[in-house]
DNA sequence: TCACATTTATCGACTGTA
DNA sequence: TACAGTCGATAAATGTGA
């Protein structure tokens, strides 16, 4: 059972491997046959017809047909495919010759009215030549066509096992029909060329042989077995020898059966081997390939955030430019007139009509980060330049300064602001980020603590400078954004200011007075970064929202404010994102 | 030439199927 | 139940190396 089964599985590696060289080999037989077959006919004259018409014509018939037209060239591709076939058929032929026999018109001449007769040329003949020239014929051309190994192995399979496959053999291919009738005839005829040893039954034998066999249990019935075991002996020699073909590294003739079958099964099991391997193989590959894809996103992911910051940073440098030079860009050294000068800026930049026609848009997209990328700034791994405003660290530095009270004119209520003095300064707390201006964003509820570190900072006499911010509802930055979403990071201009002041005057939202505290004009961006000196006196505005006003710390004059602080309410969001203590 | 191994042939029994 | 196919046992034939 399990030699078989290696067999077999052997064999149908191999057998591909092999259709094509006996298709060949088969294809050069047949033509070979169907040549002499035709000589032959044409040495009968028609006067031997007279006598042999029905013997003759059938095997002139059957093998015309399908080897005529392969003969010339054609005849071999198609049924030369198959070698297995070959050795399949031989059985199937024995086994069916007798049945399809009689019913040719052949026979009745020569055979009595019993169908010993046809039976016993089929048989005979059959048994040794069909095994593999009358089979090969109808089976090639059917075998060719199925090119697949499983296919044909399993054919092939079949029909050595049982007659029943040649049954189908016959019904798929024409030729098989002529094929049957043709065999018996072929059969006395390819004899001496088929030089397979199995003819050692003489005609008169067979005839015999096939009488005696039609009785039951008489010595034919013997016969036959014993030719039908030749038969299976011949298939499964035939089987042994593909099998030790496709093997490889075996010797041709000095391998036994047993040493076939055993090297086969090595063979098998090194195959099996290399295939775990190389499924293994393709699983590491493919897991490597999804590892890679999922990098290659992050990448492009992060990619697009640093686009996003860089193009922010792009605008606001654009837009915000003119706004360093005015807010920033002041340095304490300038005394104060630039306090005056601011004075006028925010009185300018505070005017509800400027507010309109100020750029919202840019000041928003300057501000806030754009709608497509909320959330990603706070988690995302580089801190964006504005978020290091909002950096504590700041606050220290705001602390250090001198802490001198110094009381707190009442400026008049700032006039309407032109909206120049609005022009959105985000670029300039993104300037001055790495080390300068320090922007206190809070939330309602936060911001009473900025507050308080201002008034720290900022601590005058009564303390009347003290910005208060509205605790909640929308703050009028909120309101220059109504509909942007959250806020990762802050940005905040003193032009902003400006209008948070002026917003907050005249907003209802918020019935406490709403003061924004500006600590500005202390260094510039030069002066930040290193490359010019101390400038004036820092100046500290307090505007409060209701009447716009303006706080001038004396007492930061002179000192040098790394930090200008500028303190907003921002639209509430969530505290987790202040980087504020 | 002999011993051994392998292959081939034969026989009987068994199994599966129509 | 008959038939076809398979399998195991046995003997004969054949091939090969000492």
């Amino acid at each position: 059972m399990s030699i078989e089964t290696l067999l077999e599985a052997a064999r149908f590696l191999e057998w591909q491997a092999q259709q094509q060289q006996r298709a060949r080999e088969e294809q050069e037989r047949l033509r070979l046959e169907q040549e002499r077959e035709q000589e032959q006919k044409k040495a009968n004259s028609l006067a031997r017809l007279a006598h042999a018409l029905p013997v003759e014509e059938p095997r002139m018939e059957a093998p015309p047909l399908p080897l005529s037209p392969p003969a010339p060239p054609p005849a071999p591709p198609p049924p030369l495919a198959t070698p297995a076939p070959l050795t399949v058929i031989p059985i199937p032929v024995v086994t069916n010759s007798p049945q399809p026999l009689p019913p040719p018109p052949p026979l009745p001449p020569a055979a009595q009215p019993l169908p010993l007769a046809p039976r016993q040329p089929a048989l005979v003949s059959t048994p040794g030549l069909s095994i593999k020239e009358p089979a090969p014929l109808p089976s090639r051309p059917q075998v060719p066509t199925p090119a697949p190994l499983l296919p044909d192995s399993k054919t092939t399979i079949p029909p050595t096992g049982s007659p029943k496959p040649l049954q189908p053999l016959p019904t798929p291919i024409l030729t098989i029909a002529p094929h049957p009738g043709v065999q018996p005839q072929l059969a006395p005829q390819q004899p001496p060329p088929p030089t397979l040893g199995t003819l050692k039954l003489a005609p008169a034998e067979e005839v015999k042989s096939s009488e005696q066999k039609k009785r039951p249990g008489g010595i034919g019935t013997r016969e036959v077995h014993n030719k039908l075991e030749k038969n299976r002996r011949a298939h499964l020699k035939e089987c042994f020898e593909t099998l030790k073909r496709n093997i490889p590294n075996v010797d041709d003739k000095k391998t036994s059966n047993l040493s076939v079958l055993r090297t086969a099964l090595r063979y098998i099991q090194s195959l099996k081997r290399k295939e775990k391997e190389y499924e293994h193989e393709m699983e590491r590959l493919a897991r490597e390939k999804i590892a890679t894809q999922q990098r290659l996103a992050e990448l492009k992911h992060e990619l697009s955030q640093w686009m996003d910051v860089l193009e922010i940073d792009r605008v606001l440098r654009q837009t915000g430019q003119p706004e360093d030079d005015q807010a920033s860009t002041s340095t304490a050294s300038e005394g104060e007139d630039n306090i005056d000068e601011d004075m006028e800026e925010d009185r300018a930049g505070l005017g509800p009509p400027k507010l309109s026609h100020r750029p919202q848009p840019e000041l928003l997209k300057s501000t806030l980060p754009p709608p497509s990328t909320p959330a990603p700034l706070p988690p995302h791994p580089h801190p964006h330049p504005h978020s290091v405003a909002l950096s504590p660290a700041h606050l220290p530095v705001q602390q250090q300064q001198p802490q001198q009270k110094t009381p707190l004119p009442a400026p008049p209520p700032p006039p309407a602001a032109p909206a120049q003095t609005l022009v959105p300064a985000p670029a300039h707390l993104v300037a001055t980020a790495g080390g300068g201006s320090t922007v206190i964003a809070h939330t309602a509820t936060t911001h009473a603590s900025v507050i308080q570190t201002v008034n720290h900072v900022l601590q005058g006499p009564g303390g009347k400078h003290i910005a208060h911010i509205a605790p909640s509802a929308p703050s009028p930055a909120v309101q220059l954004a109504p509909a942007t979403p959250p806020i990762g990071h802050i940005t905040v201009h003193p032009a902003t200011l400006n209008h948070v002041a002026h917003l907050g005057s005249q907003l209802p939202l918020y019935p406490q007075p709403v003061a924004v505290s500006h600590i500005a004009h202390t260094l510039s961006h030069q002066q930040v970064n290193g490359t010019a000196g101390l400038g004036p006196p820092a100046t500290v505005m307090a505007k409060p929202a209701v009447g716009a006003q303006v706080v001038h710390h004396p007492q930061l004059v002179g000192q040098t404010v790394l930090n200008p602080v500028t303190m907003v309410t921002m639209p509430s969001f969530p505290v987790s994102t202040l980087k504020l203590a």
